[in-house]
DNA sequence: ACAAAATGTAAAAAATATGTTATAATCGAG
DNA sequence: CTCGATTATAACATATTTTTTACATTTTGT
């Protein structure tokens, strides 16, 4: 997991959540995973393997880039 | 949880690498992981962090849908 | 063919993601 | 305000990724 990461990302899966009104226990059962792994991907932001984030991505048809805000470290958005 | 993904993928790792004559500790040294990741990652591909995957991407200017070639389970090409 | 560099394999340890469960906080409807 | 649904937090257990080390094999240049 690429210990002191150069890059971070904020997720930007509740705006899509919030635009199809689904709930995050609907995506965690689309997606297969756990509500909780879906909330703290929302939350705490940690990083999530690359399968479920195209998972989640393609349940919104868009692309991970589309789903995750990738930025450097140390800069804003 | 690699267990029963509806998605899978082949990495172009080796592609991108191949084509700048990059070897695969040079990429390592560039994205901060170790030799083996970069070759478990062309060979047996498991599943990476996104992060990873996106750092590597960004070192060939790519997408992380470029980098890899994601397809449903039980699909071909 | 030889040497050096690059790649592959393997196993165990370390780090981190994900699951599970339980409980609390929040928010909207009535 | 109260009820139900949704979301948040936390502790612990499990699964998977990633590192480390060491050695085997293949490739490349000369």
């Amino acid at each position: 997991m690429a210990g002191k990461d150069r890059y971070k990302f904020d997720s930007k899966i509740h705006v899509y959540r919030a635009t199809r009104r689904m709930t995050q226990q609907e995506l965690a059962d689309l997606v297969g995973v756990s509500r909780q792994t879906i909330m703290q991907l929302e939350r705490n932001r940690y990083n999530p393997s690359m399968l479920l984030a195209y998972s989640i991505a393609k349940v919104f048809d868009v692309t991970i880039e589309d789903l995750f805000d990738f930025k450097e470290e140390g800069k804003d958005a």
